[in-house]
DNA sequence: CGAAATCTTGACCGATCTCAACTTACGTGG
DNA sequence: CCACGTAAGTTGAGATCGGTCAAGATTTCG
C-alpha cells in the first residue's frame, strides 16, 4: 500500500542552478536547445525531492507541473475501479510524467510514488505552454515523445488482448535482454511483484513461470532478481 | 482477413477546395484558427478516396502522411507477434491517423482499413512539421489528441491488466450508452467480431456474456446490434 | 538481528478459450 | 427483388490457463 505522506522540498532547496542544469539536460525532450532557451527554461524549473515510498501526486489530484526525474526511481501505476492496481511504467532520471494532465484536463489519472529517495525537477503548466509557444522545436520534441509512449502503450495494449501470460512474460525478459552483453545477464528492473502488476498477473504465476522456463532450458534464475538468458531464441518462440 | 488492394485516388479526385475546406474544418486540431492559417492548411492538403475493405496503410510500410477522415470510417488495428489481430480503435469523420510514425519513425506499427468506402485529406509529413513549426498553436492541439489518446490506451491497458472480460464488456456497454439519450439504446459501433478483438476476446464470448447480461435483466439485444440498457447501474457494478 | 515484505510451492477451482456444428444476417448478382 | 453464398453470430462440450488461498521459505532493510 501506498504511503501518503507529500514533503515536497522547499522550492529552492538543494536545487542548486547547477542541479537544475543537470536536470533540464538530461531530459531528451530539451535537448539540443540553443543555450538561450535553454536558460529560460531553466529560469522556470524549480526542485523537489521526495523520500522512498512517498506519493508525489495522486488521481484525482490537480496537475499543475511537468515532472522531471533527476535522480531516484518512481513508479507509475492506475488503480482500476475494482481498486486493484496496474504498474503503467517507471520513471527513471531524465524521464518526465505529469505531461497528461497538463495538456488534457487538470487531475491526474494515475498516482506517481517515489520507490527511492528521489529529487526531481518541476515546470508549472502556464510556463510550460508558453514556453511551448515560444519554442516550437521543443513541442515537436514533446510530440515524438508522446507518439514513441503512445507506440509502446499500444503496443502493450494489443499484448494483453492476443498474448497470455507466458508469452507477455517471455517478451518482457527479451526486451530487458536487448540492452545486455553477451553472456546475456541481467538484473530485474523491478520486484516480481511489480513484474506481475506491470504484466498484469500475479507473482505466483511469475514465480511459476519463470520456473517452468528455467526447467525447459530458456534462463537461468540467480541471487538477487538475477537471471541469465541461456536460449533467447527458444524464449522468442513462446 | 484483409484485402490488401491499394486504389489512391489521383490526388485532385473528387476533392475540391470545398471538401477540403470541409475536411481539415471537422479535425478538432485545426479548429478555431486563422482564416490565413487554415487557407494555409488546405493549401496543402490532399484528398483521397478507399473503396469498403480497401487497406489504407500497413505495418511496415512508410509513412508520408497524416490522414483525416473526411467521410466512412477506418479500422485500426495490430497484428500481435502470433498473427492475431487486435482493434485499436476505429475512425470516424473528424478523426485522424498516421500521426504515430510522423513524429517517430518512418514505418507505420499498424495497420488501417476502410470498413466502408472512405474518403480522408492528407497532409504530407513534411509539410505537417512545416506548419507545426510555424504554428505552435496547432502543436500544441495536436498535444492535447496526442494527450486524450495516451490517456484512453493507458486506461484500457489498464483494464486489460485488471478486470475480467465480463467487465471489460460492460464497461465498454455504458461507455457506449453514455453518447445515448433515454431510454438508453444504442447500435454497437462495430460487429461482434471486431468487438471480440477490441476488447481482447472471442466471439463466443462475447455472446455468452451479452446472453448473460440479458439473463440477468441488465440488457435487452435486439435486431440490428441494437442494445437496450434496461439496468445501468446493475451493468456498472459488474 | 528481527520484523515485514517478498517470493515460492501446492491444491483447487473458475473464467475463458477452442473446436465443432449449426443458425442467422448480409451483400451480390442475376 | 429474390436466391444464393459467405461472413457473422450462437450454442454446447471439453480442455486449459491462470487466479485464489494458504503455508512456508527467503530476502530485505531498519
Amino acid at each position: 500500500m501506498t504511503k501518503h505522506t507529500h514533503v515536497h522540498s522547499h522550492s529552492s532547496g538543494d536545487g542548486s542552478i547547477g542541479s537544475h542544469r543537470a536536470c533540464v539536460r538530461l531530459v531528451p525532450i530539451f535537448n539540443h536547445l540553443e543555450e538561450q532557451q535553454m536558460d529560460e527554461i531553466m529560469s522556470v524549473a524549480r526542485s523537489a525531492s521526495f523520500k522512498k515510498g512517498e506519493t508525489i501526486y495522486q488521481a484525482g489530484e490537480e496537475s499543475t507541473s511537468l515532472f522531471i526525474v533527476n535522480r531516484g526511481r518512481i513508479r507509475i501505476y492506475r488503480l482500476s475501479e475494482n481498486g486493484r492496481e496496474q504498474l503503467l511504467r517507471i520513471l527513471n532520471p531524465g524521464d518526465f510524467t505529469g505531461e497528461l494532465a497538463l495538456f488534457r484536463s487538470t487531475t491526474h489519472e494515475s498516482y506517481a510514488e517515489a520507490m527511492v529517495d528521489t529529487s526531481v525537477c518541476l515546470i508549472r503548466r502556464d510556463e510550460l505552454r508558453t514556453l511551448l509557444q515560444k519554442y516550437p522545436s521543443i513541442s515537436i520534441k514533446v510530440l515524438q515523445e508522446f507518439s514513441k509512449r503512445l507506440d509502446e502503450t499500444e503496443r502493450q495494449t494489443a499484448r494483453f488482448a492476443t498474448e497470455k501470460v507466458e508469452t507477455r512474460l517471455a517478451m518482457f525478459l527479451t526486451e530487458v535482454a536487448e540492452d545486455a552483453e553477451e553472456p546475456i545477464e541481467f538484473k530485474l528492473p523491478m520486484s516480481k511483484k511489480d513484474l506481475a502488476s506491470y504484466l498484469g498477473t500475479t507473482p505466483e504465476t511469475i514465480s511459476r513461470k519463470l520456473g517452468q522456463f528455467e526447467d525447459e532450458g530458456y534462463i537461468r534464475q540467480k541471487s538477487g532478481r538475477r537471471i541469465e538468458i541461456v536460449d533467447l531464441d527458444g524464449l522468442l518462440l513462446v
